[in-house]
DNA sequence: CTCCCGATAT
DNA sequence: ATATCAGGAG
């Protein structure tokens, strides 16, 4: 299992790989981040800046989502995937945004949680990109490339593995090793061919040394 | 656990 | 052809 010096040792390195990471679904407002996370689901955040380029010169608040039928919601986003589940979510999402909260987005985790469509991971990304608050959002990238590492046994669920991260980085850095981890899982520690070869984290990484060594 | 799902990389 | 993509709900 990884050390919490390891750990350290790691950050330092997927920071100087990675110094200008960042939030990379594009949004001009709280509304706008938590839509874009949203559809980000299982699908590139290419793909979804690709749509809400459009969508977001179409739909500025919450009524706007609610004036169109279904169909053309749909429609709108069909390219991204997902998108009846997803259209369902955005319209559910915008009517109680309205009824409950003024048509503004909370700054709250927990509360974001409870919104349809919107769970940790999302909530996560809202709280600390659209209002600075820290978080540590666990997706596809960071579960990777925690477990690769051997911070966590491979069942964890990503609540444990976000607990994990939490407890062995200084909260004010959070959010930055949250963008950090994401691009170094995205560009370097990829999921179908990571570049283990040129990796510095190699010597103490449990899944690129026994890739490495099946490897030849 | 399964389902939702189109676009892209391999 | 298959795997993967800033997951969430039933």
């Amino acid at each position: 299992m990884l050390t919490k010096k390891q750990w350290e040792f790691c950050l330092d390195e997927i920071g100087k790989m990675f110094p200008d990471a960042h939030c990379e679904l594009v949004h001009s407002n709280p509304f706008e981040l938590l839509v874009a996370t949203l559809l980000s689901a299982q699908c590139t955040d290419v793909l979804v800046n690709r749509v809400t380029a459009d969508l977001f010169q179409k739909y500025k608040k919450p009524e706007d989502y609610l004036a169109v039928d279904i169909e053309e919601l749909q429609t709108d986003i069909r390219s991204i995937g997902l998108y009846r589940n997803k259209a369902k979510n955005i319209q559910a999402l915008s009517a109680l945004l309205i009824e409950e909260f003024g048509g503004e987005v909370p700054a709250d985790r927990d509360l974001l949680t409870t919104f349809p469509g919107v769970g940790r991971k999302t909530a996560n990304v809202v709280v600390s990109n659209a209002f600075g608050i820290p978080a540590m959002a666990v997706d596809t990238h960071v579960e990777r490339v925690a477990k690769r590492l051997g911070m966590n046994r491979w069942k964890d669920s990503p609540l444990m593995v976000e607990e994990k991260i939490m407890r062995w980085t200084l909260r004010e850095r959070w959010t930055d090793t949250h963008h950090q981890i994401i691009f170094f899982g995205r560009y370097h520690c990829k999921a179908q061919n990571p570049a283990c070869g040129e990796c510095p984290l190699l010597p103490l990484c449990r899944e690129g040394k026994k890739r490495m060594k099946h490897v030849g």
